[in-house]
RNA sequence: GCGCCUGUAGCUCAGUGGAUAGAGCAUCGGUCUUCGGAACCGAGGGUCGGGGGUUCGAAUCCCUCCAGGCGCGCCA
């Protein structure tokens, strides 16, 4: 990657100046590169200078001038110079930047990725709900973050592994199956009433007619104890189904499907730990109750890991759940990525992972905020009790995959964030979903027209690759492979759409500016190369999102 | 009350301690219409919530206040 490269060459000048003893023996820091702003500042910009003003004792100006002075040249760099108050700017070569064409075009598929993960295994888990009801919207938050993240880490040299963890068990399943059994009984007229802490929600009179037909009354007859489990367990296999189809149609396909009831419960996995933290002297007894003292560990409270009724906490099985993933399966890495309203979990997970003598700085949360959906001005209600809600099937048949991923990941997960069905489903200027595809159907055009007319382009010389809105177009594209080592060191995939967008606006200046196919020859051959390396480019990056790439529209 | 997140253009949002804070939409004004006009070009629009501090340099880091969201169960 070009801006290594750069980097590289600084940090070598600098040991150079000093072993020159033109420049103090201090530390030298990284010499990272930065993209400037204004163009007059060049392609990239070192601020080295600056960060050893203070050591050195020298004005920047001169440490910029020094370096500059030693810097081993580069056929990828047309210009280097210093300007005030210390910074070293860098300008690509044209002729360099042309050649690159032909690097993306080779590179193919894989132009983007970088090696930094050095094969560390990373797993990613995300969404993670109970089986107890269809995806909601917001889902499609999580949904969207945790496989692009996956992509993108996969990109950047790891094995990127997506899990959902199943959470079938515990006292959120029984108030499910209560729920499903009540509305089994009232579909024969018996007055049952769904409980209060249960799901209200329509789809399970739906479910309950529904099994009714599969399976008669034969659950009438049974001791309520029997009945309930039973129902539920088909009401749950019907809702699982139901996510996977929901997942499959956002194009998020899982490697594992994690079952805590079959894994971790069924297999005392949970009772080991429990064992594991006595042994560790973190559980003290209390209340009837059997609580992890966290506060030993920096958290601001205990928190029980199995209740006065001898049943475990979500809590016990989460810590379950991590020493799965990171001892007995060894993950190198994990990564959680879970709503804001878990975020009060988030302590005591840590200190559970300290409990059980696990580096925590092997787990990554990523928090996203909740999301708010709107039609226009107006924002959608919600209400979850009463089991109005809107489901990410909603979404999917309103607005599509496609743009409902763009707009799920094109914000951080730091930020709260609204969405708007009426823009997402917009097919106009207004909607960027559209904006970025329509250059990849443009680009796919003009391809399929010079295969029309037959044109081999195969022996185009990019080299006479001039103008500035190609240049321009090359650079955007070279800045891929920046953005996935970003991204993924920073586990941020919302800088992708941003970045989408931005490619198409270079791609569809260039496309305003220089003629492709003309009765120029030459020209047209080496443009073909751009343009199909542009393509590349586009179809990465809307890879990486997990979006298609149309060939028309 | 305590914890986490957020506050940047009319709206939705970017912005790895660096140079004159950006994009899309919206508004206004333009574009030889041969490759897809779902495009392109231009203009206006900002005390980066307020106030302190650290730094050569702060939207970014620290403190404080204000506003909004989410959490604070032997739920998950």
């Amino acid at each position: 990657m070009i801006k290594n490269e750069l980097s590289n060459l600084i940090e070598r000048a600098a040991t150079t100046a000093q072993e020159r003893g033109i420049l103090p023996h201090v530390a030298i820091p990284e010499a990272s590169v930065e993209r400037p702003q204004l163009p007059e500042h060049g392609d990239y910009a070192s601020s080295i200078a600056l960060k050893l003003a203070r050591g050195a004792r020298m004005k920047p100006l001169a440490i910029a001038e020094t370096i500059v002075s030693v810097l081993p040249s580069s056929d990828a760099v047309a210009r280097v110079w210093v300007a005030p108050p210390g910074f070293i700017n860098f300008v690509l070569d044209d002729r360099w930047l042309a050649r690159q064409v032909e690097t993306i075009l080779e590179a193919s598929t894989s132009f983007g990725h970088v090696e930094i993960g050095n094969g560390h295994t990373v797993q990613v888990e995300f969404i993670s709900a109970n089986p107890t009801g269809p995806l909601v919207a917001v889902a499609g938050r999580g949904g969207s973050l945790g496989d692009a993240l996956a992509n993108i880490l996969n990109a950047a040299g790891y094995k990127a592994q997506r899990e959902y963890y199943l959470e079938n068990a515990g006292s959120r399943m029984e108030a499910f199956h209560r729920s499903i059994y009540a509305r089994y009984q009232q579909q024969f007229g018996i007055e049952a009433q769904v409980p209060d802490e249960g799901y209200h929600g329509e789809y399970l009179t739906d479910l309950a007619k529904e099994i009714l037909g599969e399976h008669g009354s034969r659950y009438l007859d049974m001791p309520a104890e029997e009945a309930a489990p039973a129902l539920g367990h088909i009401a749950m296999e019907k809702i699982i189904a139901g996510v996977k189809e929901d997942l499959a149609r956002l194009g998020v396909h899982y490697e594992r499907w994690f079952m805590q009831q079959q894994e971790l419960f069924e297999t005392s996995a949970v009772q080991r730990v429990i064992e594991r933290l006595r042994q560790g002297g973190f559980l003290v007894e209390r209340e009837g109750a059997l609580w992890f003292t966290s506060s030993t560990l920096g958290e601001d409270k205990d928190n029980v890991v199995v209740r006065s009724n001898g049943i475990p906490t979500y809590f016990a099985a989460d810590i379950a759940y991590h020493y799965n993933k990171l001892i007995e399966r060894g993950f190198d890495r994990v990564v959680n990525i879970w709503g804001a309203d878990h975020q009060g979990h988030l302590p005591r997970m840590r200190a559970g992972i300290s409990a059980l003598g696990i580096d925590p700085s092997r787990v990554t949360f990523i928090i996203h905020q909740m999301v708010t959906l709107k039609r226009g001005a107006e924002i959608v209600k919600m209400s979850k009790r009463a089991g109005h809600v809107v489901l990410l099937r909603d979404v999917l048949d309103e607005v599509g995959a496609d743009a409902c991923r763009f707009f799920f990941l094109s914000r951080s997960a730091d930020s709260h964030m609204d969405f708007d069905l009426e823009l997402a489903k917009k097919q106009s200027a207004e909607n960027p979903v559209f904006y970025v595809q329509y250059a990849h159907a443009r680009i796919a055009s003009i391809l399929r027209l010079a295969q029309d007319r037959g044109i081999n382009y195969s022996g185009g010389d990019v080299s006479l690759l001039r103008e500035p809105a190609e240049m321009a177009l090359i650079r955007k594209m070279l800045y891929l492979p920046e953005l996935v080592e970003t991204a993924a060191r920073a586990l941020e995939p919302h800088h992708l759409p941003h970045y989408a967008v931005d490619l198409a606006t270079a791609f569809h200046q260039f496309y305003e500016q220089c003629r492709v196919i003309s009765d120029d020859q030459p020209m047209t051959a080496a443009r073909l190369k751009l343009v199909a390396a542009a393509k590349t480019a586009l179809a990465n990056t809307l890879c990486l999102m997990g979006m298609s790439a149309p060939e028309q529209m």
